[in-house]
DNA sequence: GCGATCCTGGCC
DNA sequence: GGCCAGGATCGC
């Protein structure tokens, strides 16, 4: 479900976080973890205050404090949330039998002023794991990934590198693709193509620098317009306080064809590539 | 490249 | 009951 610009408003609505002491993480017996045991989860995240909540694409990091790097690697996956409980003021020195959490959460982190964040995923698509090296790249999920699409590292002469690694890609396979650059999934890839001008199913070898470079400015307007507007809840997709997003109303063509609200719904096409669907608009999109 | 796979839930 | 879903990986 949650792409860059869900994962960077829910990141930003976690910011209360910043500075938080955690007690525990209680994790349930079906918990995703990957290349972490549940022994060192916990040990982990046992007593540790977090310094700083951060995002590597569609990848939240919780660097917690200590003198050796440590984080919490989050992934969502398609249906995963994250959702704060704070407990109110006035029953902060009266201890209160906590609310049930939501069905199909995973791991609950504890913290020392009460407040519980929950890992909640039903389909189990998402990953929680840990990382002990600066950059977090020791971690195999995030070894392969490119820089963030929003990384002011990230030039367009160095996206263009590497697009040309892999000629034979469609541009939504591209756009896809986290190794080339991080943060777009089917809704953003769809709608940066859009911007764009170019037709989902041309191969990177058929494309010029001008035309890849389009591209690139093209992903990074559509994210940073999904994060400027709260991101897109289509249906579960909620940030940290259990805020809906916004972007919705304003998407040009994804999921668009035959949608009587959209201008140009019409001329707006839904085709399946690698099993997934894309929408785009080839009156437009060359 | 594609399809299958991992899962649950919502909708028709 | 079948189809679809904001992801990612694996094996032809």
């Amino acid at each position: 479900m949650p792409e860059l610009p869900e994962i960077e408003t829910i990141r930003r609505s976690l910011d209360a976080l910043r500075g938080a002491q955690m007690c525990a993480v209680t994790l349930s017996q079906l918990a995703p973890l990957a290349h972490a045991s549940r022994a060192d989860f916990r040990a982990m995240c046992r007593d540790k205050k977090i310094r700083a909540l951060e995002r590597i694409g569609k990848y939240l990091l919780l660097r917690l404090d200590s003198t050796t790097p440590q984080r919490v690697i989050i992934h969502l996956g398609m249906s995963g949330q994250l959702r704060l409980f704070t407990v109110p003021t006035s029953e902060k020195f009266s201890p209160q039998s906590h609310a049930p959490l939501p069905p199909h959460t995973h791991a609950v982190f504890t913290f020392a002023n009460g407040d519980r964040l929950a890992y909640i995923d039903a389909r189990r698509f998402g990953r929680l794991s840990l990382s002990r090296t600066d950059d977090g790249r020791d971690n195999p999920l995030l070894a392969a990934l490119g820089p963030d699409y929003l990384d002011p590292q990230l030039s367009e002469k160095s996206f263009l590198a590497r697009c040309r690694r892999h000629p034979k890609l469609n541009l939504k396979a591209l756009a896809l693709d986290q190794r080339i650059a991080a943060g777009l999934g089917n809704i953003y890839a769809c709608e940066a193509l859009y911007h764009a001008r170019l037709d989902p199913r041309r191969a990177v070898y058929q494309c010029s620098d001008t035309e890849l470079a389009r591209l690139f400015a093209a992903a990074q307007h559509a994210l940073a317009l999904g994060i400027a507007h709260g991101g897109t809840t289509l249906r579960d997709y909620f940030d940290g306080q259990g805020a809906r997003g916004r972007m919705q109303d304003f998407l040009c063509v994804y999921g668009k064809a035959h949608d009587a609200t959209a201008k140009n719904s019409h001329t707006i096409l839904r085709i399946t590539q690698a099993g997934r669907s894309t929408w785009f608009d080839p009156t437009v999109q060359r």
